[in-house]
Formats: C-alpha cells, structure tokens, sequence
DNA sequence: CTTCCCCCTGTCCGTTCGGACAGGTCCATC
DNA sequence: GATGGACCTGTCCGAACGGACAGGGGGAAG
C-alpha cells in the first residue's frame, strides 16, 4: 500500500487524482493541498511515501518546495505533475531532488507507473523529459544561466527601456548596460535584444 | 438532468471532470473526448446540453472547435475550462461562440454554477475574464489585431533578423519593413521591437 | 593568497532603428 | 464608383545599438 500526497492547486486535477488512484488498490492517498504550505504540515503529519507535486502553485513556488517536502519527511519520493517542459523547470527540479517527472496530459497508468518505480527507489521520467536530461549531460552545459544583474536588465529590455533608460534606472553607466547585453546575448545565443528577449520568453526567464 | 459532453486531452483532468460531474445528481456525463476531432461525433450522437471545452488540444484548435461542435449540435452551449487567460484567447473564445468561461483552478462549484447558468440560457464568466471582456466593449478597441503580414514580420523581428534580412525574406523593401514594425509597434503600444516581441509572447502572438 | 566570477567603466565606430515627411496599388464592401 | 483597409515604396536624419579594443574592484572558494 503506497501512501500519496497530492499537491495541486487546481481543483478539478487536484479531486481527480485522489478520486484515480483511490481506485487503484495499491494506492491510498493519505492527504491533498493546494499549496506548498499547506503540504508541509501533511508530509511532517501523514508520512506520505510518494509526493505528487505541480510545480505551479500560488505562494511558495514548486522548485523550492521541492527540498522543503523532503526536508519536513526525508523519506519522500517526490514525484512531478505539471505542464510545464522548459528546461529550466524541468532540471532545476531535478537539481533539486525530484526522483519523476511527469506532464499533464500522461495517462493515469504512467502516473502509476511512475510512483511504483520511484517508491521502490527508482526514478521515473516521461520520455520527453528524459530527453531534456540526457541533452544536459551529455551537452557540456550551454550557459543558459544568466546572472542576477542580467536578468535586471533583461527585463527592462523586455519593458522596451533603452540602453540609457536601463542605465539610469540601475544606477550605473550606459556602458554598462551594453557590457550587460552582451553577455546577455552571447549566453542566450541571440543577435539581438528582440531574439533575446523571445528566447528569454519562451524559456521562462521573465 | 443536464447532459454534458467533456472534451480535454489531459487525461487527469478529463477523469477528474467526469467523476466529479456524475457526483452531482444533476448532471450526467454523456461523453468524454481528447479531440476536437472525437468530440464532433459525440456532439451529434449524444446531443449534451452543455459541453465543457478545453482550448489547448491536439489538432484542431479549441477556438475553431466552438463553431464546429455547435455545427454538429446547435442546442449545445459551449463552457470553456482552460489555463490560457490571455485577451487574444478570451475573446477569440466568446467571438466564436463561448457562452462560458472558466480558468483552470476554479473550484468544482464554480464549475457547476457555470453549467447551471448557460443551460438555463444564460452566460457566465469568471471575475478575471468578466474584467477582460469588459475592457474590450468599453474601451474603443485598441487594435490586437495584427494582419497576416505583421505577424509574419513580427515572428521574423523576434527570430533576431534584422530589417534588410526581413526585407529579403518577404520579397520587400527595407523600407517597407520599416512601414510595418511602426504599425506593429502602434497596434502594441510597444517602444521597440524588443518591447514588441515581449508583449506578443506574452498574448501569444507567436 | 591566488583564482574565479560577477559587476562595473572607458573610447571608437560602423550599422541599425524608428520617426516624420509624403506617396502609390490592389481588392472587397457598400 | 466611392470608401476603406491591407500592402507597398521613397528620402532624410538623429538616436540607439552592438562589436571590438582594454581595463579595475570586490567577494567567495580553493
């Protein structure tokens, strides 16, 4: 019998889920949030040993709620069920310790596939996301990782600011800003502010 | 007895709509597609009274789709149940037809209320949305509507091109390149191009 | 203490943008 | 046949952009 938590701020998923795998005899779903706060409390209280977590949630976001779930029950096996596929989400949960990553839209057998690998201790990645990981590995890491600062800037960008609006809104020279872009562009692969902030947008970055 | 017909190609939510539709002795779920395509039949064959649309679906867009379902059943009125809220999405949606809409995370009584409320003839729309499409009437139109060719030029100015490769890739003139992005950047209320690409991501323009 | 990374600054220069002026054709609707 | 919309073209010009050169300071990790 593996106990589920399920963390979604969707209603309508969220009563479909535990509604699903109540069906299923191997399962029982000892709690349901929709919240990360929320699901704190349930994980220390009801020792879930599979967490299925949207990583779109209202307040503390899904990524950091990743650690903090297995923080408040170590012996958790957490388990993602979202819609979104950039790379960003997909390795930075990763990184932080998701051990399945799952996209709406998988079948409820792959759910069940999915939670029994990864509570006999595997792990478990639909093949689009598996993809995306092998893809990191092997590729030595394209620097998509952009700093603080050029993420500030970035995003003034995106407010259609110029190089010296941008300038003075951060307090530092023009020059700057330029020293910014560039590094901006180089990381992004982009020619120009415009493929830029399109590239930003479409993998999340704003 | 309000016959309803289900169409969303997440498995989950489909799953977890129907279950907790037949839980309301009011309603009774008359059919379930992941398609627009598989729901057409079902919309002849079934003759629901309301059907409950997703807009993301595989092959035919959930915009086209109203009219189509309606075509096949004429006495069904259409409830839209999606995560998208941009204005292009909204009011392409009740231009097409929508006599509901709803956000994905609108709780199960909400989405009752919402059925109840179109059957009996009437409309209902989510505060957030209400807000939208009372922005629209109010305000004179603030053209979203890019034409054909802005489009073409805008997808080009965020793939990073610049104006004279624009201009070879359409067959143009630099100079009329020019013509367009000022249009473009009018119709938007964007500073520049790269304000211009953020704005039509975040729309969906792309 | 050295190394690395992030952040900052400077000059020079050719290219690109975007606005403001003004004009044309094709086509569907009325 | 007129009207309006989409589409196209022209010249001029100041401002903005982005690359290439080269350099300094502070904080964290080894």
């Amino acid at each position: 019998m593996i106990r589920i938590l399920v963390v979604d701020d969707h209603p309508v998923v969220r009563e479909g889920l535990v509604a699903t795998l109540e069906d299923d005899p191997e399962f029982t779903v000892v709690g349901a949030a929709g919240s990360a706060e929320d699901a704190l409390p349930l994980a220390r209280s009801q020792q879930p040993d599979v967490i299925l977590l949207d990583l779109e949630l209202p307040g503390m976001d899904g990524i950091q709620a990743i650690p903090a779930l297995v923080a408040a029950h170590p012996e958790a096996r957490v388990v993602i069920l979202t819609a979104y596929d950039t790379d960003e989400r997909v390795l930075g949960a990763i990184r932080s310790g998701a051990k399945g990553y799952l996209l709406k839209g998988a079948g409820l057998e792959e759910i069940a596939r999915a939670i029994r690998a990864v509570h006999g201790g595997g792990s478990y990645l639909e093949s689009r996301i598996a993809g995306k990981v092998l893809a990191e590995v092997s590729a030595p890491r394209r620097a998509t990782t952009l700093t603080r600062r050029e993420r500030e800037v970035l995003k003034l960008v995106a407010g259609g600011r110029s190089n010296k609006q941008i300038a003075r809104a951060l307090k530092i020279t023009e020059r700057t800003v330029k020293f910014h872009i560039t590094t901006i562009l180089n990381k992004l692969g982009a020619e120009n502010r415009a493929q830029a902030v399109a590239l930003a947008s479409q993998r999340g970055l704003l």
